[in-house]
DNA sequence: TTGCAGATCAGCAGAGGTTGCAGATACGGT
DNA sequence: ACCGTATCTGCAACCTCTGCTGATCTGCAA
């Protein structure tokens, strides 16, 4: 679970009754096992150098379209652009601070935690950003 | 700790040799104690009816200086403007889907959380933000 | 295989939030 | 009160993302 295969995606675009385009089939392949976090223009970056002249639109239009089906999240970035992960475990983020790189870490017993102030509040779910500095801008 | 009042902050910036102006003072009193996590704008309407020409850009100027020094906190909304956030105790926020509104919790021993997948990130700080629906929410 | 209705595409314009810039203004040390 | 310089205002530009439109392409039925 968590990861989709391209074939994957493209079955469930045909069941949902969307078109299967190469624009999209690109896409797929793309995210597939992305672990970079990327953002829209990134993918773009990429998709145009398999696909010169695919549309910006596009690329947004698929991304919305995978996370309307709940086959990507998006991480609102503190400085600029959305960032689109493919990863839909349950899990959550460490963030550097110096090269903005953005990691999966995995939280065992988070509902132990204990928390005060929910005062009547439901949730329904958390995320949770660590911030610090990566091991590789540790090391330079 | 946590709550600034606005002669300390004016003692705070003097010290650092900023000038205290109409604008600033008007806007620290606007965040002192100010619970609601406001928005740029939503500070800029206020202070507008208490001080009618002020401009939007002194409004952001300050908020940016007031982040600078440590005395707000940015928190990045999903969807739209940035929230400020003038308590800078340690502290996380419950989300309503419902309603946007944004309060604050508190979490004890959050240092016994186990997380695996740091690979040599060194932490120096998490913001957790839970989502679900606010008790007003929930009762209407 | 062919043809059609409707989905999707590229390209561009525009919205929303934030920042850069430049000239006018005013804080605060003297 | 004066002056030097930080700040203020107003506006334009910027960045990210979405709305719109005519042209094109896809999936499906025949
Ligand atoms: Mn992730
Ligand atoms: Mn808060
Ligand atoms: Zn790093
Ligand atoms: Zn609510």
């Amino acid at each position: 679970m968590g990861v989709r295969t391209p074939t994957e995606l493209t079955t469930e675009f045909r069941t949902r009754g969307l078109k299967v385009t190469p624009q999209r089939q690109l896409l797929f392949r793309l995210l597939h096992g992305n672990m970079t976090h990327p953002t829209a223009e990134r993918l773009f970056a990429e998709a145009s150098a398999q696909m010169p002249g695919i549309s910006l639109r596009t690329v947004y239009q698929t991304l919305n379209d995978l996370t309307a089906m709940g086959e990507l999240q998006i991480l609102q970035s503190a400085a600029g652009s959305a960032r689109f992960d493919p990863n839909i475990d349950d899990h959550h983020h460490a963030l550097c601070d110096r090269c903005g790189e953005l990691h999966d870490v995995y939280v065992d017993h988070f509902d132990s935690l204990m928390v005060s102030g929910f005062d009547g509040f439901r949730p329904d779910r958390a995320s949770i950003v660590f911030g610090g500095v990566c091991a590789a801008c540790a090391a330079a």
